[in-house]
DNA sequence: TCCGTATATGTGGATAGGCGCATATCTTAT
DNA sequence: ATAAGATATGCGCCTATCCACATATACGGA
């Protein structure tokens, strides 16, 4: 259905998600959680939704679950992802959703290289 | 909110009239109906819809309401108009709508000149 | 092994969205 | 005035979607 794709940006939650894991390359949960300041249950749940239309993709490391773009997101996904983090990213709530996880104690995902060794 | 624009690009049905009235720049209900092969009602309130969040205008032409791009759809939504174009314009089912549109006997726009005199 | 942290998911409820059908309104032609 | 065509909308139904809350599962550290 050629709807598909505009249905799952059809949610502030999964644009404000959607905007800081293409940012980020690597998030995890919680941190998007402290981010966007909602329940983790509820991020995870629209996290799923995207995983299973392979906008993004998952891996565990270690306790965390880290998210990041699907490697096999078409051109035609990416460009308008883009536009639409540039057309959005200086308003808010997506503004403040970066000064949160700018001010997060302790980010998981700033110690995966640590996490290689 | 900021996922209102793409929650207007949802659904197939308002993608697939959104195409055609971009592309005609003036197409009344009848011929919208015509080419997608859908009752009317339902044409009528995907548009009324569309109007509501300024993808598209409206005006009287004698018997018929001719839909055309709204003046003031931001550059932002006319890019990804224009791109959803260009990606689906060659598939299923926005082929076969543009063929019975061709098809169709007594297209009531083609005669909007004749009506101005 | 036990605990704390991180994440996913079952469940039920509330709301929104889409649909078909019938009907009201408007316009033109007879 | 009446009829026919074009369009918008009220209504009820059904499904999808979103949410909060609780709970299950996975992992790492003590």
């Amino acid at each position: 259905m050629s709807s598909e794709f505009f249905k799952v940006l059809a949610d502030e939650t999964r644009l404000r998600c959607l905007s800081l894991i293409f940012e980020q390359q690597d998030i995890c949960v919680c941190e998007l959680s402290y981010a966007l300041y909602l329940p983790q249950s509820k991020i995870s749940r629209h996290l799923s939704i995207m995983k299973l239309n392979q906008l993004i993709a998952d891996r565990r490391q270690g306790q965390w679950v880290l998210y990041s773009p699907h490697p096999q997101v078409s051109a035609f996904q990416k460009e308008i992802i883009h536009m639409m983090m540039q057309e959005y990213l200086g308003q808010e709530p997506f503004k403040t959703d970066r000064k949160r996880l700018q001010a997060m104690p302790n980010r998981p995902a700033l110690n995966k290289e640590a996490a290689y060794v």
